[in-house]
DNA sequence: GGTCCGCATGTTAGCGGTAACACTCCCCCT
DNA sequence: AGGGGGAGTGTTACCGCTAACATGCGGACC
């Protein structure tokens, strides 16, 4: 049955033949040449899409591949011509549905460009771990690294494991050192908050995203510039952590308060708390009291009341990421750009006129 | 200033040094041998933990290694010796809370092993697609792959592109192929079922996930089974796509007949449109219809009212997944494993008590 | 006191590709 | 007719690392 093995029995002990690096000990380019009857450069061409092979050449070439299933390998391709048409990414709080959104966007551009992501999905926002995660993609052969950097620290870290291979970073400005994407944060905060005020209302609370987070410093920027240009009392904003248990709690005490007319929150899933607690309170929305969230999730339209929102493409923000890191692969870089993905107040029912003190008639 | 270039004027037309691999033209292993006084050999024994190494020589090539900021290229390792240290995954609709969750408890468990991930999401089930997201990921040298397959078809597609190399399915089991790991749907389903119907509820209505989804048909299974066993009449389940939006829809349906008294919903998205539709046609929750979803989204404590659904462990099953994939790649593998996670029921405020003919009394 | 053995380390030959260069043809121009 | 040149292909030398084998050395053993 068994083929014999070529020089099975040829003088003294052979070298034993090493493990193949194919997956499931498929065909290399050897083989290919070798069935088409040419050189394995020639193989490399057709591989390559190297226009100067002679299209019959090309088609025995390609019908050798089919016929022996050879599927590059691409640790040998990367170790000669050192791109690996992979992309690593450093995510934080990769269940949150913004960043998976993100991600996901991300994910499907590199698919379409022919790369494959690397992910590493970092917790805690320490140098440390940045700098582990930047040499590890880096290691592994990363053309380039699209960091969600959230938070200033990561933001910073970032700065600190510098390196050659070309960057975007989401969030997070480093004195146009990288390319940046990010929502329009600041100017969605300012929409909400005028919105707010052009309904009547005296002044806009606002419970925002932890301390540290750029998205949420810039909203309460956003925010608190709005009020400033209107000439309203800005009340210290209450900090969550981004989930609807911390919009539970600060919404309690909010709702304690007759004067809170009127609240941005700088994510949905905070709302979603403070729309319990107001409820719970006895409040109703969004007759005596207004809520606008931020990020308009999937969900945010059937919540009671449908809740009003800015909206951001985060997918369009993962495509983005993806198109700038493609122009510093293979077109020429303009160092800085900061892309801007701009946001959209999307009215629904959680805000209402208020009049002469009390609240009423909803506006969206 | 410039070091002279070693061999830079022996005779004639000197071949182009060509670019190194390395990320940022740092150190390889051969100048860090120099460096420490040793043969690369014994640098690459330090890197890999070779017991046979002098504590003292260990050291120098560690001190070499930090001096010159030596990382080492994956690609080398890997072609050297097909090993990768990368884990392929297959995900779907990466943005929804379950994968996502999912997603990041295999990267974190990846993480710690000492493993990087890469992704591919795929939106498309068809089998196209699953055999080529396979190919890229095997053809990159992943040493394995964690498909998550919630559909069917999936399923099929995984077995269609078989391959050497060691695979860990999410939710689908192929006859014991590879080891598979899921929530245990049926039996969170027969749980939320079962509750009900001690609630009171003459029979519980159902709105399931799309037709050709595993978790959705066993969560079906589950709900079929628990009503035959209390002899309750089985009506149609209705069909949704997972999302809020459906849910809301299937819901109006069912808010307009007065025989639904209980709803199981096959996910929380779901149960956020219901809970509106419910809320919409004036129908109160729990005192009109009981409704229970599954999942336990974060939020899902704070929805109005708080919701009384069947939690999964996706960060657990993530884990999960990767022990699996760990024993085949390091240990002996069991075949055909399957890991089932424990769901569990958590009670809320979303249902009550069915007393003669009219609803009361809120249970959890 | 020589042999055997095991530890620590070095040497060699790849892993599977790609870049640079060399080499044929064959056509076109003068 | 001879030379220049480009298209198509082959040759060679790596990329950076690891597996297998080879070597040197000191101590245990008889």
């Amino acid at each position: 049955m068994g083929e014999p093995e070529p020089e099975a029995e040829a003088g003294g002990p052979q070298r034993v033949r090493r493990r193949r690096a194919t997956a499931g000990g498929g065909a290399v380019m050897a083989d290919v040449a070798r069935r088409a009857g040419v050189s394995g450069q020639t193989v490399s061409r057709v591989l390559n899409d190297h226009p100067r092979v002679r299209p019959e050449t090309r088609e025995r070439v390609r019908a050798a591949m089919r016929e022996l299933g050879y599927r590059p390998t691409a640790s040998a391709r990367t170790l000669a011509s050192g791109r690996s048409r992979t992309l690593g990414v450093i995510s934080f709080d990769a269940a949150r549905f913004g960043p998976a959104a993100t991600l996901a966007g991300i994910n499907e551009a590199a698919q379409e460009a022919g790369y494959l992501v690397s992910t590493i999905a970092l917790t805690a926002a320490d140098q440390a771990a940045v700098r582990g995660a930047v040499d590890r993609l880096l290691g592994q052969g990363a053309d380039g690294i699209i960091a969600i950097a959230p938070q200033r620290s990561v933001g910073e870290a970032l700065v600190e494991a510098d390196h050659g291979r070309p960057m975007v970073t989401l969030d997070k400005s480093f004195g146009a050192r990288f390319p940046v994407v990010a929502g329009d944060s600041t100017s969605g905060a300012r929409q909400a908050t005028e919105h707010l005020l052009r309904l009547g209302h005296r002044t806009v609370r606002h419970i925002a995203g932890p301390v540290g987070w750029i998205a949420a410093e810039a909203r309460v920027d956003g925010w608190r510039a709005a009020l400033k240009d209107a000439g309203a009392e800005a009340y210290e904003p209450l900090f969550g952590d981004w989930s609807a248990d911390s919009g539970h709690d600060l919404g309690r005490r909010l709702a304690h308060d007759p004067d809170a007319t009127a609240v941005f929150v700088s994510n949905d899933q905070m709302a979603v708390g403070v729309l319990r607690a107001l409820h719970e309170a006895g409040r109703r929305v969004p007759e005596d009291v207004s809520v606008i969230g931020y990020d308009d999730i999937p969900e945010a339209a059937h919540l009671l009341p449908p809740l009003t929102t800015v909206r951001t493409d985060f997918t369009e923000i993962g495509r983005r990421c993806l198109s700038l890191m493609l122009d510093q692969l293979e077109r020429t870089p303009e160092p800085g750009v900061r892309v801007t993905i701009p946001t959209e107040l999307v009215l629904r029912k959680s805000c209402g006129h208020l009049l002469r003190g009390s609240a009423r008639q909803a506006q969206g």
